[in-house]
DNA sequence: CCCCCCCC
């Protein structure tokens, strides 16, 4: 005999430990049954000394089945085996690939005298197991519910499984589902019968001790742990992505689907429902509400249809059992991965990005027509987050009727794509979540810095658009044109762009006491009690607002010009508020005198006024800045240019 | 078993 059996295999199979290349002999191998799908096989492997019972082969080796080549006494290499934890601590070997080292006939005949593995030491007879309906009685470890579920990581991924699980971080973050036993079983059969062996149900259930209700205690399957070679499980998580129900009529049959996606603490799944499953389940299936799941199909998800990270996706079918759960603790909310607007730059070209930003402004909805001549509303949304950043996001359909911009709510998207458009922009897909002020932490962060400082950021947008800068209506001119063309010379002001950096801000007298009276800005005159009086309205105020009026001094590369910004201009120029100003100047001259150094040095458009002015008998052109925009690298390049030939000619 | 993801 040239094979040798891999000594110690079964015991450390038994524990749930990876064995490397397990040499071991086939003893018996039967059909078990299932609802649905391919019949599956379990085995009775030995090596030599152990026999064990809780192998299964894997469905795409059953061929080996159907040739005749594994039967009992051949002796087989296991080249890839996935271990499986039950929620009892039992372990069940799923055999992916294997190898029959010698045929049966080879073998001759059961090599040694194998006695069936258990942890309590007590070996029954082999023959009596492999006959039995009954899975071999090691005693149900209640106490390990740590491990439960804990899936091989190392099989795992062996089996070519990637990022599977959780990647991302849970913002509602709570106590892991371990800890958190459920409350109420609706659940007409326990859960925690977790065998994948429908024809070896167990005789006791263990963890049910303490309950008074079938299956209080039982735990559910994480979603990450979800896979075609265990049917028994229920999942308990929440819907975050529900779709209309749709009708397809093509050559292999019409009918109608809906589809939905599932999300708890372990990951995220793709569900969906067809025809008689779709009348069974739509309406009781609801956006953001959490379900147990339990006997529905998993199949290898189309990665091309899915932006979810699971190696499988579900289908329901006649069976299959969503039941409503109220106890929601734990199941987190969404899932999240909010990629910061400035870091789109380095992503490429059609990722699926979660995002979340403060609605700076919106569209209003509009009707486009597909090139399929399709109609389809949408709605562009401009999003900043703390970056300063600011991304154009397409919404679609009626996300894009519904949406309402006002009070500039945190928009949170999960699963946009981005688009090279404009440069960098990003689309709703069917498959995106759009929420409007969720409550996740993320968003109440957003929501505070926006309130005080983000509104005043100078924010670069990644998306360019007609609308947005580039050319049109630009009167595109450099510093010393104003001079040489007598800019505003006229009987009319002169309006220009240009692209300048700040050289110098006069901090003297930038801000000033103005009457608080909503429309007037006239200087009040502080009457030293108390009171402030505004000679334009006539009127004495308990208070004042502070306002803006900046002396700036703007270089380009052929000139520089004297400048003033009112408060909306220099609110962009300074990134804040004049209000924030005027306390800092009352109570941190330092942090003023920052604010100023790191608005100096900084490159803009300007959008001006220029316009001739008499002063005590002394003219000049005085240039207002009417607004401050973020230069474009494309624009500034185009600008360049353009600038260098004028020179030049 | 579907698989549309759009427009500038």
């Amino acid at each position: 005999m040239s094979v040798t059996l891999t000594q110690g295999a079964v015991e450390a199979l038994f524990k749930g430990v990876q064995v490397n290349n397990p040499v071991l002999q086939l003893l018996s191998i039967r059909q078990i049954s299932t609802t649905s799908g391919p019949p599956r096989f379990r085995l009775l492997m030995s090596d030599g000394q152990h026999s064990l019972s809780s192998l299964l082969l894997a469905t795409q080796l059953n061929y080996l089945t159907e040739q005749n080549l594994l039967v009992p006494n051949c002796v087989c290499l296991l080249k890839k085996t996935i271990i499986n934890t039950l929620a009892d601590g039992r372990h069940v070997v799923i055999v992916m690939d294997l190898e029959i080292l010698q045929s049966a006939e080879e073998t001759g005949g059961k090599i040694g005298n194998p006695t069936l593995y258990s942890a309590d030491g007590k070996n029954s007879s082999p023959k009596k197991v492999s006959s039995s309906t009954s899975v071999s009685a090691s005693p149900p470890s209640a106490a390990v519910p740590g491990t439960s579920y804990s899936s091989s990581n190392t099989a795992f991924s062996a089996s070519g499984g990637r990022g599977r699980g959780f990647t991302g971080k849970a913002p509602m973050n709570a106590s892991p589902m371990n800890a958190s036993p459920m409350k109420t079983s609706p659940m007409k059969t326990s859960p925690m019968k977790a065998s994948p062996m429908k024809a070896s149900p167990m005789k006791t259930s263990p963890l049910k001790a303490t309950s008074t209700s079938p299956g209080s205690t039982a735990k559910a399957m994480p979603i990450a742990n979800l896979n075609p070679y265990q049917s028994k499980w229920t999942i308990r998580a929440r819907v975050t992505n529900k779709s209309n129900i749709r009708t397809w009529s093509n050559s292999r049959g019409e009918g109608k689907l809906f589809s939905f996606e599932i999300v708890d603490e372990s990951g995220e799944i793709k569900i969906t429902a067809f025809n008689n499953e779709v009348d069974k389940f739509f309406s009781l299936v609801e956006q953001g509400k959490v379900y147990y799941i339990s006997k529905a199909t998993l199949k290898v998800a189309n990665k091309q249809y899915t932006t979810l990270k699971h190696e499988y996706e579900m289908t329901l079918h006649a069976n299959s059992s969503i039941i409503p759960c109220d106890d929601s603790q734990g199941v987190p909310t969404l899932n999240c991965d909010f990629v910061p607007i400035a870091e789109l730059e380095n992503r490429d070209k059609d990722a699926i990005i979660d995002l979340i930003g403060v609605c700076k402004s919106a569209e209003d909805v509009s009707r486009i027509t597909t090139k399929s001549s399709r109609e389809v509303s949408k709605r562009a949304l401009s999003l900043i987050d703390t970056t300063g950043k600011v991304v154009t996001v397409t919404l679609w359909g009626e996300e894009a009727e519904k949406f309402d911009s006002s009070g500039q709510p945190v928009v949170a998207i999960k699963g946009a794509r981005l688009s090279d458009f404009g440069g960098r922009s990003l689309s709703a897909l069917f498959s995106s979540t759009v929420m409007v002020n969720p409550d996740i932490p993320e968003a109440f962060r957003l929501r505070a810095w926006y309130d005080q400082e983000g509104y005043a950021f100078d924010s670069q947008s990644l998306t360019e658009t007609r609308s947005s800068v580039s050319g049109s209506r630009m009167n595109w001119k450099m510093l010393s044109d104003v001079k040489s063309e007598s800019m505003g010379h006229g009987e009319k002001a002169d309006y220009f762009s240009c692209i300048a950096t700040v050289v110098y801000i006069r901090k003297e007298n930038c801000l000033y006491q103005a009457c608080p009276s909503a429309d007037c800005n006239k200087k009040v005159i502080d009457q030293q009690n108390g009171l402030y009086r505004c000679e334009k309205c006539n009127r004495d105020f308990p208070n004042f607002k502070y306002r803006l009026l900046l002396s700036a001094n703007l270089a380009d590369f052929g000139d520089n010009q004297w400048v003033t910004c009112f408060q909306e201009t220099a609110e962009v120029l300074l990134g804040h508020s004049a209000e924030t100003l005027g306390q800092l100047r009352d109570t941190d001259e330092d942090a003023l005198d920052e604010v100023f150094q790191k608005a100096t040095f900084r490159t803009h458009i300007f959008k001006n006024r220029a316009k001739l002015e008499t002063y005590n008998d002394e003219s000049r052109v005085k240039v207002t800045v009417l607004e401050v925009l973020p230069v474009n690298h494309r624009e500034y390049s185009r600008r360049l240019l353009s600038n260098i030939h004028k020179l030049a000619s």
